[in-house]
DNA sequence: TGCCCGATTAACT
DNA sequence: GTTAATCGGGCAA
């Protein structure tokens, strides 16, 4: 049986956690599967939403670690988010994608494609799959309906830019798990 | 108060 | 490749 992570697994700064999520199992209600993409973000990172300080939006990124944070992207999709340590630095990692692997009838239905690798292949598409809304905003990873298990494999991980944002561009804090078909978009190979 | 832009996605041409 | 959908934050006025 997986071993069980519960907050104090985010008691590290956010460039430690991200690798070690990738292949985590997250379960919402019962419905999730394997991390396979993810980005981290930080205060003093312009890309990030906590870049210029607390607003009520971004509140929960300035507590403590081990909680989600949840925003609205582009005015309709939902983003998922774990918060990280060093606690005060607002940092935390997006889910990015996930290899769905448990409850695909519900995921097909929230999302409407039969596509496995549509169901969860992107930050707005995971929500949609795992039913996220602003209600799990500030909740404990660790508590209901939240369900989260460490890899019990070795995985590779590639890195590469992250996607979507116009600052900070070069940060290579983007993380995935080598090959998976269930990426939002491919990493570039090493040169 | 108003305006611009964004950690996106799907449906276009 | 391009664009619409749609809302909250940051910043200028």
């Amino acid at each position: 049986m997986p071993k069980r992570l519960n907050r104090a697994f985010f008691k590290r700064g956010v460039l430690e956690v991200a690798p070690d999520l990738i292949g985590a199992v997250l379960l919402v209600g019962g419905v999730g599967g394997r991390i396979v993409e993810l980005e981290a973000y930080h205060q003093t990172d312009p890309a990030a939403h906590s870049y210029h300080g607390p607003t009520a939006r971004n509140a929960v990124m300035f507590g403590p670690p081990g909680y989600v944070y949840v925003y609205r992207s582009y005015g309709i999709h939902w983003c998922l988010n774990f918060v990280c340590e060093p606690k005060g630095s607002a940092s935390a990692v997006l889910i990015r994608a996930i290899e769905p692997t448990a409850g695909l009838p519900v995921m097909r239905r929230r999302r409407g494609t039969a596509d496995d690798r549509l169901l969860c292949s992107g930050p707005g598409r995971v929500c949609e799959a795992l039913g996220i809304t602003r209600a799990h905003n500030g909740l404990a990873l660790d508590a209901p309906p939240f369900e989260l298990f460490a890899r019990s494999d070795e995985v590779e991980v590639v890195t590469g830019p992250r996607i979507g944002i116009t600052k900070a561009v070069d940060r290579p804090w983007r993380y995935g798990l080598k090959g998976s078909r269930y990426l939002s978009k491919p990493f570039k190979p090493p040169a």
